[in-house]
Parts: C-alpha cells; structure tokens; sequence
DNA sequence: CCCCCAATGTTGACAGTGTCAACTTTCCAC
DNA sequence: GTGGAAAGTTGACACTGTCAACATTGGGGG
C-alpha cells in the first residue's frame, strides 16, 4: 500500500504537518478549555484532546503523565484567568468598598462565563492540589481578595482572627452564589446580581 | 469445574438467592451511596453497583434506565438526608435566630460527612434535574431554610425582595462554605465554624 | 386451576475510555 | 558528526455504559 501524499519529506516550502508540534503542551490546554467549555466534562477525554490537536492518543502522556496531570493543567490556567477576572474591575481612584465589589463580580462572572472550568478548578477529585504551580496560581487568585478585604471587618466583633473570618466570610458568599447559580438552584428566585447580596458597604449598582 | 454449592435448586430452606432480589432498587441506591462515600465519583460505576448487590451488570437498566437516572436517585435521597440532617437540631422552643443557626450547622455537617454526595447533588452534569422527585426533595431541603428565615432580614434596606435576598444571602453563604471547606481551601487558614462567619444575630457558640 | 404476559435478571457484544510498553522520529549538546 | 534524550506513534489491555436478545419468575384473568 501507498501512503498518498504527505510522502515527500521537505522537498516543498509546505511544511507537511512536522512529526514535533513546537507546543503541544499549551496547545493541550487550550484544547481542553474548548472541548470542556463546549461541552462539558463527560464529553472530555485525552482522546478527543490529541485528535482536536491533530496527535496522537498518546502524545499527551509525555507532556502531563495522566489525565489528572492535564486536568490540573487546565484549573491553573483557569486560577490564572480568574484572577485577572477580578482585577480587571478594579480602578485605582475608588474606595476599597467599591473595589472589593467590583472583585466579587468578577469572581462570579467568571464563573458564570467558564462553568465548566470553575467546577474543575475547585473539584478536587479531578485536580492534583499538590501540584506547585496551581497552588500558586489559587493562591494568586485568593491573594486578589485577600488584599482588597485588609483592614474591612464584617465579622462579629469580640472573636478573634477578625481578618480572617472575614475572607472566608465574603469568599464563601461570592463562592456559594457562584456555584448555586451555575447549578440553576436560583432557577425560580427572582434575579439578584451578587451586588444584592453584599454586606451593605460593598453595595454598588450593578452595570 | 464445579460450582461448589448454591447448586440445589429448592431442595433446603436456604433460599439459594432467588433469581429476583426484591427490592433491588433501594439496594442500588444504597450501595451507590456506600460506595460513592468510600471511593468517590471515579470509583462509582454502574457495573460495581451492580456488583454490590450480586447482580448482573445490566440489571440496573431495568429500574433507572441509565446511569443519569441512579445518580439522580442517589442525590435525591442524599436531598432527603441533607433536610433531615438541617432539621435535625431544631428545637421548638428556641429563638428564631438559634434555629436558623442550627440549621446551617446541619448544613454543613452533612458536607462535610457526604461530601461525594453532597456534591453530586449540586451538579447538573451528573444528575437530571428535571426529575420530579429530585426537585421535589431538593425544594423539600431549601424550604427548611426559607421557612426559618421568614422575617429576617439581613441583605441591603430601601431595596425590593427582602426576603428573597436574604434567602439567597443565607443560602450562599453556607454552600459557599461547605464547597471551600470541602476541596480543601481552607486548609491554610485558621478553623473557623459556620456560626463564626455567619450575620450577627444568628451567632451561636459551636458544640 | 392454569396459562399467559409483563416485570425482572442475565448474557454477550460494541464502541469508547485511560494507561502502559515497545517502537520510531526528531532535535540538541557535546 | 554522533549519541542520547525528548517527543510522537502504535498496539494492546482492562474497564466503562449501553444495547439487543434471551431466560426466569410471579401474579392476575381465562
């Protein structure tokens, strides 16, 4: 049998699809964050990511080990975006208030946009949160509403750790309400932008 | 070879398991739950359910149609037990902000102690929402939380759906918390139970 | 009382998945 | 130049959900 075309080796200027890709690796990534948004996690598969990259079934084992390694992959790249989802809201001129509110929009309207890449980035039977580089980038993503929340105190007063309680107070706000809102659980509730439901001194109105 | 026993048709009072179990489908659900808690979503499949019950790998076709249809059952019986674990410390005869902070501790207990199935029951990928009997349990377990913080009110003044808002404040907050808490985001942080980040009034010291 | 039929389980097959081992091709550093 | 590491391919394996064809059981109308 003979292999039609594609035989000739770099005779012509055509660039006959090289054996090397030059950078499967991001181009992994990107592919994931397609198939995964397009069609949710069931229809993603280390398969469909090689073929939609024009590889091999195999190719990716080198690059990320398994599909989990890949996975955790894609949730860095999301912590990343996400991150820069919540600092693009945020002016130099306004008061803290104003910016916290405008991070937390961020935060869900990412999340709202990416569903299916939020929920990856979060699950962590699906992601290896051991791995360096998406702890950093969680950490990058966390630090945005950490340094916006310094100094605001809507937790009780009289405990301790007043800081802290209110990080985790207003990241498991914006957190629930992304998540329930992706899940469609406010399908019957009247609709509230996540600047409904702040803490009074974050308020602003929604654009 | 030859099957060592279970060969006798009737002969002994041994009932030799019958060729139709019974209740198979209250097995299955249970059997998924077991073993959706023990070895999470990945370590769940149709055919180790089946398994479980010593049956065929195709007998649970006959009662939930497809694999969608036995995780919706799953989650709807995790909605049962999640309003159960809500329902759980209320006492009659304590405040109304007391009861509302008991059911958010049973909230997010019972996350914290199903967390497979507590996620499952948030996730439209798996689960077939338009099921009548998982939106009848699933509003079953948010009405606890509506019912208990009817007339309260925490979100914003001077803006329309009071109610609505603060139900969608409350409910936020403590899915927000359970999720986070869940994948580990917390890790860093310093322990802090619900009832610390939860608004003023409802405080109560954790047990 | 008996027989038929619907409900319930079983078996075997199929396409699809992740993972691995053995192999080939390419590129880079010495 | 050349050897070895990196990158990609191929084929196999066990496992999955789904389906069609078949076997078994039990209950309700003749």
């Amino acid at each position: 049998m003979l292999t039609a075309s594609t035989s000739k080796p770099t005779s012509l200027r055509m660039t006959p699809r090289p054996y090397h890709h030059g950078d499967l690796k991001t181009a992994l990534v990107a592919a994931g964050i397609d198939i995964l948004e397009a069609q949710g996690i069931p229809g993603l598969s280390l398969r469909a990511i090689a073929a939609h990259c024009g590889v091999s079934h195999s190719a990716p084992k080198n690059h990320f080990g398994s599909l989990k390694g890949l996975l955790t992959a894609i949730a860095t790249e999301g912590f990343r975006r996400h991150e820069q989802a919540m600092r693009e809201g945020l002016g130099e001129d306004t008061t803290r208030e104003q910016r916290l509110a405008a991070a937390m929009h961020g935060y869900a309207d990412f999340a709202q946009a990416n569903p299916a890449v939020f929920h990856l980035m979060f699950y962590k039977q699906h992601c290896d949160f051991e791995d360096a580089a998406l702890m950093e980038a969680a950490n990058a993503s966390y630090a945005v509403l950490r340094e916006i929340s310094t100094g605001l105190d809507w937790a009780r007063a009289g405990l301790p750790d007043s800081q802290t309680r209110t990080e985790m107070m207003l990241w498991s706000l914006v957190h629930g309400y992304a998540n329930l809102r992706n899940a469609g659980m406010f399908g019957r509730l009247p609709e509230h932008p996540i600047g409904y439901i702040l803490p009074a001194s974050t308020y602003r109105e929604p654009r």
